[in-house]
DNA sequence: TCCTTTCCGTGACATTATCACAAAAAGAAG
DNA sequence: CTTCTTTTTGTGATAATGTCACGGAAAGGA
């Protein structure tokens, strides 16, 4: 088990309380596009990730999305255990992007921690602080970034994440990312590829000019 | 001194660390417009408001704003103590709705205070908690409701805060809390103006169809 | 009364969203 | 291989919102 590697502050917490974290956790595979949470009252846990990716959304009531954030390899998610933050009420959504491994860990093992152990209290804070962060960063973009950048970026982001400029990616997921219609997104990869910097098949977007879409970013 | 009443955790710390806190911390008055933070390196302290109003806001670089939150009496501001929460990087400015008077809660005492109290972590815990999902409830807001509803809730929710159907406010700030163009405002009152929901003098919106209004709204 | 500042009104145009529909590509079934 | 179905993409028309440029009205100060 090498569950101790993967959780953050694993060595601040006692022999006793690891010991409950091992017995009760839950070892889980999910495919590719697994809904994990979808909002609401249920209360999984945390989700602690040993392989793959997953992302937390929000979805409109006409069924628009837009990406809050994302979650990799040794990430924390807690927005599957919003009973643990009582004044955390909203409604995300929590799916895979990739195959993934996580551990589950019960949320009301982890309320229990919070309430023993200082480490765990402010490891919480810290997390929920950067996402806090992360999501004033998306507001700004939102609000104040025209969608050309907007585009351009996570076209960027998404090559590094794969390590590849050949994205095998439809418009329609790019659009729900980006919390915008499909129409817009392909609209403006047509615009892209009229400028020679991307390079459009079906389910793919090819990047051919990545320091052209890095001078449009920002 | 009725810093006790105001200050929400306040049984549940030793009276070592109630004398510490009345000690060092800074009581102030401040005007209507003074802007008491911001963003970035500043770290002013936690912000205890004993009467008045503060809100909390974004800035675009070509000057744009947009409310993220407001602060009213006994509520606690700690968006200007960032330091002390290390993963929170982002530039918020606050300043005063209202003349109002505050205490000013040195970052590094309630920095300690998080590493000995639990209490102190968790309350932290909850207080960022609620942002987040307040500023989830904000994202879905602005991405999803047309402008009309959502200028309609602003002036409902600024005429229960203020208990008048006069509110005193230019197109201007309107726009400013709601992150869009004054023009856009202004068209946007004379239309309700047109449908009589609102009559408009410089200066003041008058709600006349608080109920057209509600209808409006959602 | 004059001057300055603040606030508001509005046309023209750009960007983005919405709607409706269809064509092209891939996959499934026979 | 053919036919049918589903997924993905393309595109025009129109609506909503944002941007720019300008001017005028109201308030306030000198």
């Amino acid at each position: 088990m090498d569950f101790a590697y993967y959780f953050p502050i694993w060595n601040k917490l006692t022999e006793e309380q690891q010991e409950r974290i091992l017995s009760v956790s839950d070892f889980r595979r999910v495919k590719n596009g697994t809904v994990l949470h979808d909002g609401g009252a249920n209360c999984l846990g945390l989700l602690l990730i040993r392989s793959g990716q997953l992302r937390a959304y929000i979805l409109s009531e006409e069924g628009r999305e837009i990406t809050i954030c994302r979650f990799f390899e040794m990430d924390i998610c807690l927005f599957s255990a919003s009973c643990v933050m009582p004044d955390m009420q909203f409604d995300i959504l929590i799916e895979a992007e990739k195959d993934s491994e996580i551990w589950i860990i019960p949320a009301c093992l982890y309320q229990n921690l919070m309430n023993e152990s200082i480490a765990v209290a402010n490891y919480s804070n810290n997390l929920i602080s950067s996402h806090f962060s992360e999501l004033i960063w998306l507001m700004e973009q939102i609000m104040w970034k025209s969608f050309d950048k907007r585009l351009a970026k996570f076209l960027l982001e998404e090559s590094l994440l794969e390590g590849t400029n050949t994205l095998r990616i439809t418009h329609e997921k790019i659009a729900n990312h980006l919390g915008t219609a499909r129409e817009v997104v392909t609209r403006m990869l047509r615009y892209f590829q009229s400028e020679g910097m991307v390079k459009l098949n079906r389910g793919t977007v090819d990047i051919t000019d990545p320091k052209g879409l890095a001078r449009l970013q920002d």
